[in-house]
DNA sequence: CCATCAAATGAGAGTAACTATCAAATTGAG
DNA sequence: CTCAATTTGATAGTTACTCTCATTTGATGG
């Protein structure tokens, strides 16, 4: 209920305009109740659970996929399962981290967390071990790519994400050549 | 002078313990000066000016060198320019970013300008455009790996980042091989 | 139906970062 | 020295977030 009505407010007045007092009034409880369920005004936006529906994806690629293409693979997977509504939503909560500097400063907690995800899952794939320096640099290569997929929603909003994320992922599979 | 000041309360007592009001009691300046020099406490810690030094060096690569091989020369001969005590210092900068949890967050902004900057320096070099998706990726694999690197560091607070970063770019410039 | 007890909620007071406004002081050019 | 521009300061907010402790809720066993 508060992630509802806060999103609401969020949408109709903007992320910043809207204050947590304006949110518990709404949903009707205090202001202790609302930091008990969201430690920070920007979690509310920040918070999902797709990882795991992304490294059960990855799993199930067949194991003669390089990594990169075992991530492609696992991504267009992951984006198909969801519901058109879904979709939407999803876009606009990033529309709005990228859109809010608060949000997006947070951000950077979550791609942290993806490489050692990624990290933890190549290394399992790959059998080596998540510290050594390549996988390391593999995922931190991957993120980033998704990082640059993501910014450039900022120059064109209608662009479809998944469409560039599968790009960059092409780009990475492929060598750079430039 | 309130960098100066700033900055040795932080290392004595913490980032968080240090409040702003401690800051311009030391420096004796009014708050209003503080926020007027630094638009937050973070960017204290957070500002410098490193990126003319690391595109200049880029300039000055061979032409034949490929765009990554380029970049590895530059970060070698723009770290190889400073001085042990300034080493010192951007060490000291690089541990209190990666531990204060809201300094952390706030290196987004710095990875994504980097992404950026490199995106119009390698868009220059190959003569492509910097929307260019391949450029964007290629940028945002840079920039993920050299952020692999740094968080490293957290791991291994003795590493030598220059190395661990030296170390990444030979990995993305060999392609991936996991 | 009631007593009990843990978990959830609320009230209230406080802290600290940041903003806005406007007056006072300082500086520097002529 | 003078005047104007720039820098600084004082003051009074606003808002996110924390802490502590009292109150309420709701599930469970008798």
């Amino acid at each position: 209920m508060i992630r509802a009505h806060a999103m609401r407010l969020f949408r109709t007045q903007g992320y910043e305009a809207t204050t947590v007092q304006q949110i518990i009034d709404e949903v009707e409880i205090s202001e202790s109740t609302f930091f008990r369920y969201f430690p920070t005004k920007g979690d509310v936006v920040l918070t999902d659970d797709f990882d795991p529906i992304i490294v059960a994806a990855f799993r199930r690629q067949p194991g003669d996929l390089s990594p990169v293409q075992a991530l492609r693979g696992a991504f267009l997977e992951a984006f198909g399962e969801l519901q058109p509504d879904e979709v939407a939503e999803q876009s606009d909560r990033m529309q709005m981290m990228l859109a809010v500097p608060e949000l997006r400063a947070a951000m950077l907690e979550q791609f942290a967390a993806a490489m050692r995800l990624l990290g933890v899952i190549l290394a399992e794939r790959a059998g080596r071990r998540p510290d050594d320096m390549a996988v390391r640099t593999l995922s931190g290569a991957v993120v980033g790519a998704a990082m640059a997929a993501m910014f450039a929603v900022i120059d064109d909003p209608h662009a479809d994400v998944s469409k560039l994320l599968d790009e960059a992922m092409s780009h990475l599979e492929g060598g750079f050549i430039l």
